[in-house]
DNA sequence: GCCAACGTTGGC
DNA sequence: GCCAACGTTGGC
């Protein structure tokens, strides 16, 4: 099982209208950058990942699974462009935010400091149980 | 609201 | 195929 990373603007999509599409999971359309894509085009169902709000809140604030791998996104007739399903799994008990990240050194490494513009990315299972423990979510 | 970083586009 | 110009994102 591989782990991601999905950030949203909470404004445009947050984790409240994520959870509101209960098991069904929803779309992650929208997304219009190659690396992001390619990402999405790696994931398998159950593969799990963190969701991130930007902007505002720049914190980790719940735990998603995916559900469907890469389909066309129907946001857009272009067909380069695609997206996986996502569902809410569990909200995080401590929202890990962008300085509490940046203040670990074993996650110097994560995307979401080295390139903090690429809106899906791969965490590593190292990450992945890291951020789950100061999140209070089990990995 | 500003600005740095980065990706994309288009002219050559 | 290169590179300048431009647009977008996200942190501050």
């Amino acid at each position: 099982m591989n782990y991601w990373l999905f950030k949203s603007e909470p404004s445009t999509w947050s984790w409240d209208n994520q959870v509101a599409k209960g098991d069904a999971g929803e779309e992650w359309d929208g997304v219009r950058n190659y690396q992001a894509r390619n990402f999405m085009r790696e994931m398998a169902i159950g593969d799990r990942g963190f969701f991130y709000h930007s902007q505002t809140e720049k914190a980790v604030v719940g735990i998603v699974e995916v559900i469907a791998e890469a389909h066309p996104d129907s946001t857009t007739d272009d067909e380069r462009w695609e997206c996986v399903d996502i569902k809410a799994i569990e909200p995080v008990k401590t929202p890990v935010t962008l300085e509490m990240v940046k203040g670990d050194e074993r996650l110097s490494e994560m995307a979401l400091i080295r390139n903090s513009r690429l809106s899906v990315q791969p965490v590593t299972e190292d990450q992945w149980r890291i951020v789950c423990e100061m999140a209070g979510v089990s990995p």
